[in-house]
RNA sequence: GGGCAAAUUCCAGAGUGGCCAAAUGGGGCAGACUGUAAAUCUGCUGUCUUUCGACUUCGGUGGUUCGAAUCCAUCUUUGCCCA
């Protein structure tokens, strides 16, 4: 049976350098898990790997997107199966990683199938949030999907919108679409994960924001500056340089909230990772127990 | 040397007799997460306790008062002004 190896850890932990490795090891392309490196320009921002690194190593979903595009969480799970079902039968062993665990867990357990909002109904529903108040898409939410009503966070706008946005969209509740069905897959799913003491993952963040700005983070900014209302650059890093460059910071205070951002992202990623049991976790100077350990869980499923 | 002002919980900063373990913001910690998720949202943040509650805090000391972060005296430190 067909293995995928899903590597995982907090930003900065040293995905990349073990992702290489196990690549290497098992000579197969990599598909990237990082919602922000899908976008193209934003390299330096979001340590994407570079041109040089991807001749090496194949990478699928580095840079093919424009900020300005939509995407999902449900589109990401259908372009991997199709990837996978492409890339099986000439690597029998490949390798997800990268630290969006929404879009990990899609790839892994599946995601309810809801139909895509239309702009127009975006629109509406945007339009009625900033005129009416999130209170009364709540009571409108009560009304017309009491059961997801219930179990609602209805102090988050941007649930509470988009549940709306089905109903009105689809003509039924947003409840009758959510199933929570965990899906079968057609292939094995091995799950390691990277950590560090917190210490040592701070320190590496720090280290990484300052190499950001010696290779031009700023500069990076600038050029994506234009497109700045778009939710692909609400993304640490950028949104930090923004203000600056808009006179609203100090460089040296800009850096600074970047790191403490990125540590605060960090930590939201663990707190994912601790409901995942299926996690086995290795230092990443592990490298060899590392793949010893791909290498016998492959070898007991395969029994 | 003289005068004035200030010292509050991790930080900033409210509070000027009981409703104060003390607003608010920041920071820290924890959590949620099914459609742009590096996003968005939530909770906790003096100590002990599951809760009720108990206990210790508002620069130091000593007073006034039934009761003080709040009033008085004094000391210390800091800032500003006059010499």
């Amino acid at each position: 049976m067909n293995t995928l190896l899903v590597l995982i850890g907090p930003t900065a932990v040293g995905k990349t350098a073990t992702s290489f490795a196990i690549a290497e090891h098992f000579g197969c392309p990599i598909i990237s898990a990082d919602s922000r490196q899908m976008y193209r320009g934003m390299e330096i921002g979001t340590a994407a790997p570079t041109r040089q690194e991807q001749t090496l190593h194949k990478h699928y979903f580095v840079g093919q997107l424009l900020p300005g595009d939509y995407y999902s969480a449900a589109r990401y799970e259908q372009e991997v199966l199709s990837v996978l079902e492409k890339e099986f039968p000439k690597h029998p062993t490949m390798l997800l990683t990268g630290g969006s665990m929404l879009y990990i867990d899609a790839v892994c357990k599946g995601i309810d199938d809801i139909p895509t909002v239309d702009e127009e109904t975006r629109n509406i529903i945007k339009e009625r949030y900033t005129s009416e108040g999130l209170e009364q898409l709540c009571n409108e939410l009560k009304i017309l999907d009491p059961e997801y009503y219930r179990q609602a966070d209805t102090k988050n706008p941007k649930r509470v919108m988009h549940a709306l946005e089905i109903c009105y969209m689809t003509g039924k509740p947003y409840s009758s679409f959510l199933s929570g069905e965990k899906r079968k897959r057609p292939f094995n799913i091995i799950k390691i994960g990277l950590q560090r003491e917190r210490e040592e993952l701070y320190s590496r963040i720090n280290q990484r924001v300052d190499a950001m700005i010696e290779s031009g983070l700023m500069e990076e900014a600038k050029k994506l500056y234009h497109l700045r209302h778009h939710n692909s650059l609400n993304t640490v890093g950028y949104k930090e340089m923004f203000k600056v460059i808009d006179g609203e910071w100090e460089l040296p205070f800009a850096i600074e909230k970047i790191k403490q951002n990125t540590r605060i992202y960090s930590r939201k990623q663990q707190t994912w990772y601790r409901r995942d049991e299926e996690i086995r976790w290795f230092h990443p100077d592990e490298k060899d127990d590392i793949i010893r350990y791909i290498e016998s869980e492959i070898s007991n499923t395969s029994l």
